[in-house]
DNA sequence: AGAACTACTTTACATATGATAAGAAATTAT
DNA sequence: ATAATTTCTTATCATATGTAAAGTAGTTCT
């Protein structure tokens, strides 16, 4: 658990309060390579924080697995579409390798907000950058060629080539795995 | 201003003493058709709400503009990667109509929130569905064809072809506007 | 170790989109 | 009203990515 208190340390300092408060509805929960922290059509209310391992959020379009994102250590993850609108999630968050999460009852976060003001402001600011994220990642996929999705991708995460079957790493640049492997002969 | 009250009503309801505040760091400000709101490399350090008209958010890739997103009557706008991250923008704001806007100055938003609670929840909430909404256009850059997403688009937003030149929907699109040029002759 | 399975690459062909240029339509300015 | 400008469409050709199928490499299972 203190690796999430010290990861919130540098978004945003709680008070010794707030951290309690947040340690009791916190759990450390733990799935093996491939198996789903949280299934398609299960209503999102938990928010993980990685500790050890990485997992992705995937969808299938017409059978075709997609993954849309995915987080390594000391990263927020949640179905942001379900956890915050309350229906059904189309999507499922699946374990990449052994991975240790710490899960946070969202339900129960967002009632501490009413008494720990500094918790409310903490989460507004983990969201802002999540929508920061997805703003530049929008720009990314509107305006930047495959290929350069791809050297972009992997010299923000230089890990990714290495964790993170390229399948995966295909969809998630909007493209075939096919058409990635012409991609990467061509360098 | 009445109408930025009766549309922050619809989303969380504050406290008369809250919407007074929020009301004396706002203004009402009107720009021609084509004008630039905010210019590039200005660092943003406003929210806006359409209260009239429409804007939109674009920046030049490579000599080219490239509409980011519009907004409509109703609608917050910011650069938010910006806005969120105090550094200057690359992308600029113009109004496409005639458009009256009612312009909130954030940092004094922000300091509002120590104060004021249900200000920053207000705005907590704004961001999430912004957020919600960009991780939906994502799952559309990424997985959905250029004429699967103009019909997307015209369905959501049946005006938008009569208020926006084609130009600007195409490279919000992700597309030239040739190529939606021929999308909207196959059908 | 060998078999079975999964992941990745390569090839060939089809299709969608980009680039360029020219023309038509619509808008704006005089 | 006419001219000038901008926007949109159409046509042609080039290129990138998709689809399908086959082969190679790597992993997992027994």
């Amino acid at each position: 658990m203190q690796t999430l208190l010290k990861h919130i340390q540098l978004i945003h300092p709680i008070s010794k309060e707030a951290e309690k408060a947040l340690l009791e509805i916190s759990k450390e929960v733990h799935f093996q390579k491939g198996m789903d922290v949280q299934l398609i059509g299960h209503t999102c209310k938990t928010i993980y924080f990685v500790k050890e391992g990485c997992v992705r959020i995937y969808y299938f379009k017409e059978d075709i697995d997609i993954t849309e994102s995915f987080e390594f250590e000391n990263a927020f993850v949640a179905r942001a579409e379900s956890l915050l609108t309350g229906k059904p999630s189309l999507k499922a968050i699946q374990a990449i390798e052994d991975t240790s999460l710490i899960a946070i009852d969202s339900n129960k976060l967002f009632q501490l907000f009413d008494t720990y003001h500094d918790l409310e402001r903490l989460f507004r600011k983990i969201i802002e950058a999540s929508y920061v994220n997805t703003v530049n990642r929008i720009e990314s996929l509107q305006f930047h060629t495959a290929d350069e999705r791809y050297l972009h991708l992997i010299k923000d995460h230089k890990d990714v080539l290495k964790r993170v079957p390229l399948k995966y790493i295909a969809s998630y640049l909007g493209i075939t795995p096919v058409s990635l492997s012409r991609i990467r002969a061509q360098k």
